[in-house]
DNA sequence: ATTATCTATAGATCTATAGATAATGC
DNA sequence: ATTATCTATAGATCTATAGATAATGC
């Protein structure tokens, strides 16, 4: 038997990585980025500072440098993360099966956003769902950033084809809600809550969707007998 | 502005009493009452035990008399909330109009339910949200308490008319998830997350939602040409 | 006599800061 | 020289308990 060094002075080998001096503005990103990882596992209460600078293998003095409290921390959370990762690119495509008056496409397109979205970003979906249960303004400036730019563009779509007689009349933003309403729930259970939900694979799921979806939106001759009191 | 009881507390929820010795049975309700209030609200690792006992007025002592730990008394609201309030009524009406095949008239009840629990029991949803969010066994539990015996039963009914050739083929869960999700999306935006979504009644919101949904389960003559390679 | 309740506090944990140290850039 | 980092710790807070006190039931 030896005896180990118990105090090594100089480690040649290094297990637990001794030192990483990171640039302040690298620290500052990693640190943010494991804040998200957490808080969206444990919500805002539920992760220690503590736990998120032993993530990046720093101190908590360190991220108190960074953010003078765990508030500003989850603030600079909002500031800092894009959603909107390939959003333009989609809303291109979504535009184009618009343009084509492709509603079926238009709707595929939609369901495959979402669902891509909830598996891709779960972290900040969950981060979503747990600001907007502890009231923190997250998901109120989420929403107002790239939330209501989607809503808007889906409502737009909806009222110029209700009013080329392709879609079923009713209040627009009812119908923006059932055309997402499935697939937000279907990825919410799945991905969020984690639960067995369907077993068959996402893109068969949203296909059933989409086919059910379009005939809920499509006017149906026989039910469109009487023609309802809504006004002009 | 706020405390929406849902549980109707036994005390007269007097702030300043200065006595008000219970019985140890209703002092333990009268602690799950504002257990679940508080827990509802800023979810497990947010409430503090000493929050719930100033809520009822009572030392921490004497929380901790009836439940060894914080954990425990979490535990505890599972077992005794009965979220099925009214629930055998509503399934009773659900099957009242299975029987008579009245589909407008299942959806219609089907939507109803689901708004009135979000609008009367929405600290219980936001309850399970956090739950679900925070990874405790409540949720899971819950759904195979109550939530899975009504899903089993919607399900049924969607194979049955599947069968009689009045709602468009395809996998039942999914056509079960469309049924639910419009109602389920709309309640949690409304009463969980406080969003200001559609201005209209509810009652309109989901009489329009509900027309939807009957087209959308109506097999449609014209896109029913091809019949689809579903084995049997 | 029983028991619901309180006061007081232990022990752990959590956010945040002060001051020292060592790696980097010039 | 600058600054990223650490150690150590203050001060607050949080869960949980011990022991004393007072209201109730018999």
């Amino acid at each position: 038997m030896n005896t180990p060094p118990a105090v090594p002075v100089l480690a040649p080998l290094a297990p637990p990585a001794p030192r990483a001096r990171l640039s302040s503005d690298d620290r500052r990103r990693q640190l943010l980025s494991h804040a998200i990882a957490l808080f969206s596992k444990h919500g805002f209460s539920g992760t220690r500072t503590k736990d998120i600078a032993a993530a990046c293998g720093v101190s908590e003095a360190i991220l108190f440098r960074h953010f003078a409290t765990k508030e500003d921390l989850y603030h600079a959370i909002l500031d800092t993360h894009e959603a909107a990762a390939g959003n333009d690119e989609w809303l291109a495509e979504m535009q184009a099966m618009a343009k084509r008056r492709d509603d079926l496409g238009f709707i595929r397109c939609l369901l495959a956003q979402i669902l891509k979205s909830f598996r891709e970003d779960t972290a900040f979906h969950r981060l979503m769902l747990y600001a907007a249960l502890e009231g923190h303004s997250l998901p109120g400036i989420f929403h107002e950033r790239m939330g209501s730019q989607m809503l808007e563009f889906l409502r737009d779509y909806v009222v110029l084809r209700q009013r080329e007689g392709a879609f079923r009349k009713g209040d627009p933003d009812a119908l923006v809600m059932l055309l997402a309403s499935p697939a937000l729930q279907y990825a919410t259970s799945k991905h969020i809550y984690g639960m067995k939900t369907i077993s068959r694979p996402e893109k068969e799921i949203a296909e059933e969707f989409a086919k059910l979806l379009l005939a809920a939106l499509h006017p149906n001759k026989e039910t469109s007998k009487k023609t309802s009191k809504r006004k002009a």
